[in-house]
DNA sequence: TACAACCTTAGACCCTACTCTAATGTTGCA
DNA sequence: TGCAACATTAGAGTAGGGTCTAAGGTTGTA
């Protein structure tokens, strides 16, 4: 698909995808069939590709991080241990993160009841 | 206590201190019975939000959803209601926030498995 | 063949959240 | 009194992550 689909399909504007094409999170191709334009075409793991990187986004993660994440996904370079290594290491980041989440929840919390309580 | 103490009793330099006053975060007080010098004053209410501040900005929130819950914590302006309110939103979006992050730890979680059994 | 709707690149611009510099003034201690 | 260690302001610079524009080329349908 070109990118116009691809943008469609993802919700991600062309522009952006264009970004994260040269910040090399993702990569088209060109045809060497077609030699009367230089379109990039994209299969379904750009889509896929995309989609993590919105998620990944969403919740916190910066591109440099979220291309780690995909090589270790995606990547033949890299070996198993290598690809356990940097998913454990998100992993971790993540419970971090839900760790924190809870604690600022806490205090939030706690001082809505005080609020309420002292009409303060 | 001057921006120097400041500073050192929360780990913000004093140049993000003063980013923060620009911003309207937080607020120190000249002394009118000082002629001599221009120096800002700091009591403890500041650095206790320049916890929270420390603390809204791990979990994400941006410095404008910080002055909201500032305002809510802090000032004398906003009614109970209001208060809770804006407490109430806050509580939503880190819920919202776990929600997600648990998604995509499932998700990691979920990839690592395939690595380890496939060897791919 | 005209025209809308695509595609490409390079590069400028924007926002957030700092971070630093320069120029200048004040304080406290030897 | 000299001087290090503070303080102030305005404004410039930086990194991350886009977002937009201009100037061009291509494609598909009427």
């Amino acid at each position: 698909m070109l990118i116009n689909e691809l943008s469609k399909k993802t919700g991600i504007t062309a522009h952006t995808i264009r970004y994260y094409e040269r910040y090399g999170l993702i990569k088209g191709v060109r045809k060497n069939e077609i030699k009367s334009n230089k379109y990039y075409h994209y299969d379904d793991e750009v889509v896929e590709k995309l989609q993590l990187i919105r998620d990944a986004k969403s919740i916190g993660f910066t591109l440099s991080e979220i291309k780690q994440l995909l090589d270790a996904w995606f990547s033949k370079k890299f070996n198993v241990a290598k690809k356990v290594a940097v998913l454990d290491e998100k992993l971790i980041s993540i419970d971090e993160k839900i760790k924190q989440l809870k604690e600022v929840k806490k205090l939030i919390a706690q001082f809505k009841r005080e609020v309420e309580e002292n009409d303060c």
